[in-house]
DNA sequence: TTGACGCCCATATCGTCCCATGATAGCCCA
DNA sequence: TGGGCTATCATGGGACGATATGGGCGTCAA
């Protein structure tokens, strides 16, 4: 397995550390990254977090602005300057960071969500939140499209 | 790690030194460059500091002018006329020039913040002031693109 | 001579590594 | 098929080392 998937809820201890699902951890070692890429979500309470593809990913976006430009200096700073290398330890832990942590509303206990390349740090309560409210959209979303076009792929099919 | 990630607080002491993040001294020491290679940013109250990477980034922007152009000699005098090859000691500290920490606003502290290839010196107020503008700006940008290419991908759909 | 700078050493805090324990799930064998 | 065993994983805590920071001293130059 290549991608992140699944959820996993686990804690942190009284330092702070938590463990890393060992299927990401499995993906990471494959993706060859050593540590763990980190940075806040722009437009949610989460954080980012992955290896080489989700660096390559940022690195794309990033030079798709000439060098020097308003919005290069701006995606720079915004992603590379709010992103943290995490290390893991040898039992598969990291520690995030304080501002990490505050971003993302996280006390004690976080969910770790698969997003295939990436995957997503939550606190626990948010993200159920932002599940139900994903939920309704989707079935809205559905049922629109069924009704303008029944006979299209249905959701979930990749390209 | 090969790219200068992450921020750092750090203060400077009473003879006006301050430590090089760890970190990005192992991105300097890994990129060749003994020292380093500092010069006031163009536009904002900030420093831009690197090893070889900056200065093949500024040796390339140079060179896109023509030679004796007004331009390129103007480009010229603000990145090299301004620049200073900073000496870093046996701790792994710098001392930053009056007219930098002047050009920066910088007193008693500072926050390194790297921008994969280089990183940027600030006063630690005026960063904050700067992340939260640029934050807005690529959240906007970010949600512009995600309505306009809405049709185009369904719901679920990866990039 | 005096101030700036480079070099050396001291120290406290934080991070990292190492070892131990408990729980769980999968496997093997009867 | 059921029970026990073992490997993997999450979690806890202590020890050591790196790092950030502070200060002293000699040297060089104005």
């Amino acid at each position: 397995m290549d991608r992140f998937v699944s959820h996993y809820v686990l804690r942190l201890d009284a330092k702070g550390r938590v463990s890393v699902p060992a299927s990401f951890r499995a993906v990471l070692a494959r993706d060859g990254f050593d540590g763990l890429y980190c940075h806040p979500a722009l437009d949610r309470p989460a954080l980012d977090a992955g290896g080489n593809a989700l660096l390559a990913e940022i690195e794309t976006l990033i030079s798709g602005f000439p060098p020097y430009s308003e919005q290069r200096e701006q995606f720079s700073l915004a992603l590379y300057g709010t992103s943290e290398t995490l290390k893991i330890d040898g039992e598969g832990r990291v520690v995030l960071t304080d501002t990490h942590k505050t971003h993302a509303g996280i006390k004690d206990a976080v969910i770790f969500v698969g997003l295939g390349h990436k995957f997503r740090i939550w606190e626990p309560g948010r993200f159920r939140a932002e599940l139900t409210e994903a939920t309704d959209k989707v079935r809205a979303f559905n049922q629109e499209l069924g009704t303008r076009t029944a006979a299209a792929k249905p959701l979930g099919a990749r390209e």
